[in-house]
DNA sequence: GCAGTAACTGCAAGTCACTTGCAATTATTT
DNA sequence: AAATAATTGCAAGTGACTTGCAGTTACTGC
């Protein structure tokens, strides 16, 4: 069980083609709103909370339950992951379809919100001794909080 | 790293003197309120949530902005640990002072709620790698969600 | 005990993330 | 291009949690 670090969250790159395939895969209609959510949650080289998205969209182009229930959409269709890393909101990252989406965990500074991702994680040990007590289909979540050098 | 399981969360007997010399020591007044809120912590199997301890404490004898106030206060006091299991609330845990409040974790059931304790864990390998960037102060929050026997 | 001070409380209103009903608009299908 | 289905803006609603204020209660020093 080998922990390490990565300097960059996960950042992908998405052509404009790229992004209409997905939608169009996903059974999602080509708007303005979910081609440029899907865009910047792609290219972000953080989690993005639904403020960060529907500011990215332009916040006064779109209104922002628009942007929740995107969201919601693309947490349906499996196209993000929900975090929660002891904010008052949730936060999401893109899965690319197709790629093998590593599952990882994050730190976030306690000071100035800075969020950093940690490379993949095995919790299966933990996993195993919890279905021994009869749990299934098990989802772990664990998150840092901290001071970063910066805010030290 | 040994992980297992503990039947049952932290359960502590309280005897009133017990609960209202930890009131006295910790600068809190001894009211109804904050006395009945420390026994609902002290003697449950499980973390509570708010609307867990406005109930215990009886709905219609205290509203439920005092229960608020008071499990803020616990909080700044060290005598709870805040928890977030993954629903829209937070639940608490009693720590009690003098006792080594032993740092674990939780399973909750996604259908029926119940949540069930883990035994001690030892994060330190991911602490220290983490603190190889420069965090301090590291806090971390594991909690994971799976469907129970009954629920399967 | 008793007055003075500080802590506590209820109530009502407010905040913030998130949801929902509805009618109008837009995308996709045929 | 018409029919159908998805998407959207707007406004109102939840639910957890907070806050201002004025009245009450607990603690402190005498």
């Amino acid at each position: 069980m080998i922990w390490c670090m990565k300097k960059a969250s996960c950042h992908h790159s998405l052509s404009e083609p790229e992004a209409k395939e997905i939608l169009r895969a996903h059974g999602i209609n080509r708007t303005k709103v979910k081609f440029s959510a899907l865009t910047a949650l792609a290219t972000s080289h953080s989690p993005l909370s639904i403020a960060d998205i529907h500011e990215e969209i332009g916040s006064q182009s779109c209104d922002i339950s628009t942007v929740f229930r995107t969201i919601t959409q693309f947490k349906g269709k499996g196209l993000v992951r929900e975090l929660n890393i002891g904010e008052d909101f949730c936060r999401y990252e893109f899965i690319k379809p197709g790629h093998d989406h590593h599952h990882h965990h994050h730190v976030r500074c306690r000071n100035c919100g800075d969020i950093q991702a940690l490379a993949e994680c095995d919790l299966e040990i933990f996993e195993k001794s919890i279905s021994r007590l009869g749990f299934t289909q098990l989802e772990h979540n664990l998150e840092f909080v901290g001071t970063c050098k910066k805010c030290a």
